[in-house]
DNA sequence: TTAGGGAAATTTGTATACAATAGACAAAAG
DNA sequence: CTTTTGTCTATTGTATACAAATTTCCCTAA
């Protein structure tokens, strides 16, 4: 995010407090520590992370960006609550970033750009064949951020990466959401497998029609059960 | 943003310090008073529009929110560098978002959710007439706003403005730029009417293909001679 | 003349303290 | 008994103050 990894000269990068408080609040977010809705009450926070509020403030401004809590004026900060809608929403515009990566990225002329990706899918089988889920989720995150990277298009990761925040929120939420999200988890590498195939291939067609059923009609079909109506 | 306007309860909102900077200095950096790249130096806002740091550091997280303003660690915060390849992105996302609101939106089942639409193009005819360039550059903006709120999509809506911002930026930047983006400000108003007509008819395939040819070619083509190499 | 080093000044990051507001609860009036 | 109003508490919004880090500029030396 704020690391400023440049190749020849590695500064001696000083972690600011507020960067420190991100990430552990948001570990604390996603992992459903904190449930959708809570109140974060700003001394508590401030006292249990050792820091003053103004350092607080400001991490909490910026998951605000990242669409995981929501500021309310003279009332404070909430753990963004997820909606059956806001689920919807997530995978619809998910769906439109992938395409446009697809269609901007391919085809694939320097073939190295798409190592991120095998690593990720070898990366899923291991942790198919030693039934992982925690490994699994992340290697299935690495393998779509991957694509979704590369057309080298700053933005549309900037925007896929605040989604993705909000999908593991989702899981973390909801251990049913996170079953049946992951309910095709025996067929997910296969899936991806296939999907790296036509990539590599430059079956742009072939990608377009993957993506656009990556079955999770099961999943979306069942949302109002799993979470609420999402008024 | 945070304003709660309730069709029904019309809550006495009160204004913070953070939000009214927010939109002065939004103001400033879209009007192209602060130049891209250049340093904003805390103390000197702070004492300009009267308020402390701390209030003045959240509305910077806020702008940081919507890409208008980019965080050094340790080093403060800048104006968004504007490079060709941005313009590249932030067109080809705008694309993407419109193609997907055309997609989810149409057809559009109540008419009175186009009035918006309506109401922008008519100002957009006057803008004309007068010459008005300004209100023209508005009138364009609350078209297209108009047309990705279609779907009623909260996601999709939030990821536009931030480009709209970012586009805004532009064109307080270069004048050239501004001048380039409206050299068709003659047929600006039929292409838009001949837009929401075939919205109107439910002509899915004729709005996806004006929005893909919504006669940015010259600028695109012009970019590096416009705003630098972009790298 | 130019390169390097160091000190001072500028500026950000953080803490403490105070003011203002929203929500809750109790008390009084209809 | 219900409704309204007033007060009180908890929490956010803002200001001032200090520490740490970076940049700038000048001085020295090759």
């Amino acid at each position: 995010m704020s690391a400023e990894a440049t190749a020849g000269t590695s500064k001696v990068l000083v972690p600011t407090m507020a960067d420190a408080v991100v990430q552990r609040l948001r570990a604390l977010i996603v992992s459903g520590e904190f449930r959708p809705g809570e109140r974060l009450v700003e001394e508590r926070l401030s006292e249990m992370f050792g820091v003053s509020r103004p350092p607080l403030r400001e991490a909490l401004r910026i998951l605000q960006r990242d669409g995981l809590v929501q500021s309310l004026p003279r009332r404070g900060f909430i753990v963004i609550p997820i909606t059956a809608e806001d689920v919807r929403e997530i995978y619809s515009l998910r769906f439109a970033l992938e395409r446009m990566a697809v269609e901007l990225g391919m085809p694939v002329l320097d073939p190295s750009r798409l190592q991120p990706m095998r690593d990720a899918l070898e990366d899923m089988r291991v942790a198919a064949e030693e039934m992982d889920d925690e490994a699994a989720v992340q290697a299935n995150s690495r393998f779509h951020l991957a694509l979704v990277s590369l057309p080298g298009h700053k933005r549309l990761i900037n925007t896929y990466e605040g989604l993705r925040l909000q999908l593991e929120l989702c899981m973390g939420y909801n251990l049913k959401f996170r079953e049946q999200m992951f309910g095709d988890r025996k067929d997910m590498h296969p899936r991806h497998a296939q999907l790296l195939e036509s990539i590599e291939t430059g079956d742009k067609e072939a990608v377009l029609y993957e993506i656009a059923h990556h079955g999770n009609a099961s999943l979306l079909e069942n949302l109002d059960d799993l979470i609420g109506t999402g008024g």
